[in-house]
DNA sequence: AAATCCTTTGAAAACATTTTCATTAAGTGC
DNA sequence: GCACTTAATGAAAATGTTTTCAAAGGATTT
């Protein structure tokens, strides 16, 4: 059956309930014959100790809360599985938490996690608006629960730690790609909601442009493919457009169907990139050039990262820069 | 600062510990000025009550334990967002354990969450072997914590609950459309690894396609969408084919893009049609036919029939089946 | 041989709730 | 006005650990 407390293992081992949890929690501190008696004990009884007590007593959960805003996005997908590969090893547990489209309450969701009693907490919406920010520092602050930020950052401050790409620079790169191939009107499709990472990218595509003394074109559209498809038909029938650069993959793509439907050619025509380097960069036809995000990656760094910060370690840099690649398909031209 | 427990609370209210666990869990309980209150000063003390102690406590958690095998594939992303939307209406925390690729223990996987105290587990793994059926069956009888299955099922057993489609109807239903548009050489294109979804897939492929009298072909690839295109290109040379199901949208995608570099046209000479729905289907081009899971639904429904199980209530139907669509688009001839 | 220091262990307190049981006060039926 | 029920509350037990403190015993030093 079920319940098996400590007390029975101490009766069964003739030792104190100290001693048992010590045998379990501070090895060192048992004689090893004793030691060996009480896990024998253990092992024969199939104890294992009450998650709820352990906690309670301890004041520590080994949990620590993911934060995400929608899991069916490819990247967030691919970071849990990072964030999940490295709790394992560090044998922490985690809470998930998705968050509602709109009615983000805050201060529910702080109540709840702080609850919840856990030890961390990692952020993983790639948008964090000066509210968000100011609750997370307040979490962190007032209950001392160390807060990291994956794939986004929070610009002129460093009291969170974050972990992501450059994406300013990601942004100049593949800008200065398509300008290298003698592209002269290089669009940026971004989206109407505004998104911290997205403003990142634009700069360094703003960036780049500048400097070659091209004009900027900055497009913005629904994140929903479904409706992308008109917009772009309307939109670029009145544009001269040889370049085109996605914020998403899936954004690229989708612009890479309507215009291969009105016969232009890609990459002859238009060059088209895209940023994260899902797998719809690779069904597409053609394959999309595109930065490649370690986002595997950059779940499991910020994982590390929380695990240091629950231990009270010292760490180096409150921001990491992850690096990052272009990886040129046939969406683009050689050079 | 962080800790305000219960007796502060207590004393701010002047009323007893009980009392405000009354107010807090058992309003009608307690004289309605009394409660007004007790929860004035829980609102200005921002009082929540600690987790752990709660849970010690009433031995209960209000957290499910959710298995899956791979955060990163669209169909577990998306069952994921149904499960926390209805975890939330029902106050259920969601702990998440993603399984290890190889190396499940599944040992040690028990005893975790079992020590985790879960009131519920839910598991999404869309293949359950013997061993790991066994292994729930396990926990549900000795520990008494209810489980279900979604998007697979168990083919004879009915002692573990299940929400998914009817995946050999559906298979049956997508072959036949297939017959039905006068194609005669029709590949049902599965995994190497063996899932049981796509066994019922194929069983359903199996029956229309005897019903017509035709010659069964499977062919069973990677999962992989690079390893694919060689794949495609080396069979298909040999092999004469008119109609082509992928048991997943990606693999349907992947061959629609070997067919057309080979200057096949779809679909007047072959017919392509995939299963879930997903956006890789709608960004593919031509866009994909294919059987509509409701795979958002799947896991909400999941989660609505494991609270009940937590809530010890009747449940009319051990094994839920949902509706499928099929949805028409352009790589199927019209009828 | 005494003093000191480790090592090993156990008793009991602490952790923050829920829940049971008892008590008091108030209401109801006759 | 009395017995009886019901509503509201509090005291204390229960939940299963960890951790502190003290003690006992053995080894080491002087």
């Amino acid at each position: 059956m079920s319940k098996v407390t400590i007390y029975e293992v101490a009766a069964r081992a003739r030792v104190s309930l100290a001693t048992v949890s010590r045998a379990i929690n501070n090895p060192e501190k048992v004689k090893p014959e004793t030691r060996e008696r009480v896990l024998k004990v253990i092992e024969d009884l199939g104890y294992k100790p009450n998650a709820f007590a352990k906690g309670l007593a301890s004041r520590k959960s080994t949990t620590v809360a993911v934060i995400v805003p929608d899991m069916s996005r490819a990247s967030i997908a691919e970071m849990m599985n990072g964030i999940a590969d490295i709790a394992r090893v560090y044998k922490y547990q985690i809470l998930l938490h998705i968050l509602d489209s709109e009615d983000i309450s805050e201060e529910d969701l702080l109540k709840e996690i702080v609850a919840a009693q856990v030890d961390g907490i990692l952020y993983l919406n790639d948008e964090v608006t000066p509210e968000q920010y100011r609750f997370l520092q307040k979490i962190k602050d007032d209950y001392g629960i160390p807060v990291v930020l994956t794939n986004t950052m929070y610009p002129d401050h460093d009291d969170i730690p974050s972990v992501s790409i450059d994406y300013e620079k990601a942004g100049y790169e593949i800008t200065k790609r398509l300008i290298e191939e003698g592209r002269k009107n290089i669009f940026m499709v971004s989206t109407v909601r505004k998104y911290m990472v997205n403003d990142l990218k634009e700069s360094g595509y703003l960036r780049a442009i500048e400097e070659a003394g091209l004009t900027p074109k900055i497009m913005r559209t629904s994140g929903r493919v479904s409706i992308n498809t008109e917009h772009f038909n309307e939109y670029f029938k009145n544009h001269k457009v040889d370049g085109l650069i996605g914020v998403r993959d899936s954004i690229a793509v989708s612009f890479m169907n309507v215009a291969r439907a009105n016969h232009v050619k890609i990459p002859e025509d238009i060059s088209v990139a895209g940023f994260q380097n899902t797998k719809y960069a690779i069904l597409a036809r053609p394959q999309l050039t595109c930065v490649d995000v370690p986002i595997y990656d950059i779940g499991a760094v910020g994982m590390r990262l929380l695990t240091k910060l629950m231990n009270q370690e010292e760490i180096p840099e409150p921001e990491v820069i992850l690096d990052h690649d272009i990886i040129v398909r046939q969406s683009t031209r050689e050079l």
